[in-house]
DNA sequence: GAGAATGTACACTACACAGTGTAGTTCTTA
DNA sequence: TAAGAACTACACTGTGTAGTGTACATTCTC
C-alpha cells in the first residue's frame, strides 16, 4: 500500500493543500469552496464535513503556513565577536526568512485580507510584525555592552529590518516582483550593515 | 441660487464623492453600486447613466485621488547649500506626502486591489512607486558635484525613502495604524538624514 | 411653455457563491 | 462479512450584487 493514511486523512490533507494553493494565488474573496473542492478532488460536502465554514478553513490555512515558515530562534549577542559579523549574520537570517516563498505568500494573503477585513487577519499581520523583535534584543544587549550607543534604541531595530524590507519584501508583496537574486541580496545586506555601523558608532 | 451647477453636474459630483468615500472605507469588492447610489442620494440608474460599469467608476476615482494628492515638483540640487539642510527639506516634503490622508487611502485601496487583481490597480501602484524618483535625481546631481560618493547610486535613493516608509507608510497602509505625530516624524526624518550622511560621506 | 435631456422608481435578469439535506456508495475495522 | 464511518452526487435555499429596461417625473434651454 503506497498511502499509509486512512481515506479520511488523505481527503483532509488534499483539502488543506488545495486550499493553500488557491488562497495563495487568489486570496480569500476570490477563492470559492467549489473551486477548493474541485482542486482537492473531493466533493464539496466533504469539505464542509471537515471544516465548518470558509472562514474556519482560511484560519486553519493561515495557521498552517505560519507554522511552516517560522522556525526561528534568537541570535544571541556575543561581546567577543566583531559587531560587523554579528550584524551580517543577523541580517542574512532575516533576509532568508523574507525571501522564503511560503513566508511571502503568507504575508501577501494576510496583508490583503487585513486591509479590508481587519478582524480576520490583523492578528496574523501583527504577529508577522512582532517577529522583527530579534533585532531589538540583540541591539539592547550590544548597547548594554557599551557598543552602538549613538543609535536611537527605539528606532534603530526597525531601521535595520526596514531597510531589508524596502528591497526584499514590500516590492514582492505589493507588486508581485520576483525575489532578489543572490548578488542583489548581498548588496542590500552589506549596504544596510555599512550604513548602520557608520551611523551607530 | 446656491448651486450654480446644473443638476446633472451636481449628481455626477455626488456620485464621485460617494464612491470615493465608500471605496476608501471598504475597498473595491465590498462596495456595491447600490450603496454608492444610496450614499450619493441618487438612483442606481443615474449612476449607470454616468459611468458604464463599476470598474470604470473605480478607475475614475483612483484617477481623481491621484490628482488630488500629486502636486509635487522636483527639488533641485543646490551646490551652495549645506547637504544636511537639503536632505532634510527633501525628506520633509516626502514625509508630508506619505502622511497625507488622501495619499494613504489611495495607496491602501490600490495596494489591496493590486494584490489580488493585478491588472486593475497595478499600474497605479507602480506609478506610486515611480514617485520615489525625486531622490534619485537629487542624489545624482549631488554625486556629479563630488558629494556623497560613498553611497551606492542604485540603492541609496530607495534606502532614503524606504526608511521613511518603514515608519510612516507601511504600518499605516497595512495595519491601519494612525499617522505619526509631529515629534515622531521629526525623529524619523532626522535619524534618516543622520544615518545617510554618516554612510555616504 | 414646448421639447429635449436627465433623473427616478422599480421590477427584472443573470450569475456567483456559501452552506444544507438526502439518498446512495465506498472504505475501514472488529 | 457486517455495521458504521466517511465520501459522493446533486439538487436546493438564500443572498448579494452587477447591470438593464421601462414608464413616468423633473429640469434645463430656447
Amino acid at each position: 500500500m503506497n498511502t499509509p493514511l486512512k481515506l479520511t486523512d488523505r481527503k483532509r490533507q488534499a483539502i488543506v493543500e488545495a486550499a493553500i494553493a488557491e488562497f495563495r494565488v487568489s486570496g480569500f474573496e476570490s477563492t470559492s469552496m467549489d473551486k477548493i473542492a474541485a482542486t482537492a478532488g473531493v466533493s464539496k460536502r466533504t469539505v464542509y464535513n471537515h471544516f465548518p465554514s470558509k472562514d474556519e478553513l482560511f484560519a486553519q490555512i493561515l495557521h498552517e503556513l505560519w507554522n511552516s515558515s517560522m522556525a526561528q530562534q534568537q541570535q544571541p549577542y556575543d561581546p567577543a565577536a566583531p559587531l560587523r559579523e554579528q550584524l551580517l549574520a543577523l541580517l542574512w537570517k532575516k533576509m532568508a526568512m523574507l525571501q522564503d516563498s511560503y513566508f511571502l505568500d503568507l504575508a501577501r494573503v494576510a496583508i490583503a485580507e487585513s486591509i479590508h477585513s481587519p478582524e480576520r487577519a490583523q492578528e496574523m499581520v501583527s504577529r508577522l510584525t512582532r517577529k522583527e523583535e530579534e533585532a531589538v534584543v540583540w541591539l539592547r544587549a550590544a548597547q548594554a555592552d557599551g557598543k552602538l550607543l549613538k543609535a536611537d534604541p527605539v528606532l534603530a531595530p526597525q531601521m535595520l529590518t526596514g531597510q531589508l524590507k524596502t528591497f526584499a519584501f514590500w516590492p514582492q508583496v505589493t507588486l508581485n516582483q520576483p525575489p532578489l537574486d543572490a548578488a542583489m541580496q548581498k548588496k542590500v545586506v552589506e549596504a544596510t550593515v555599512d550604513m548602520f555601523l557608520a551611523y551607530a558608532g
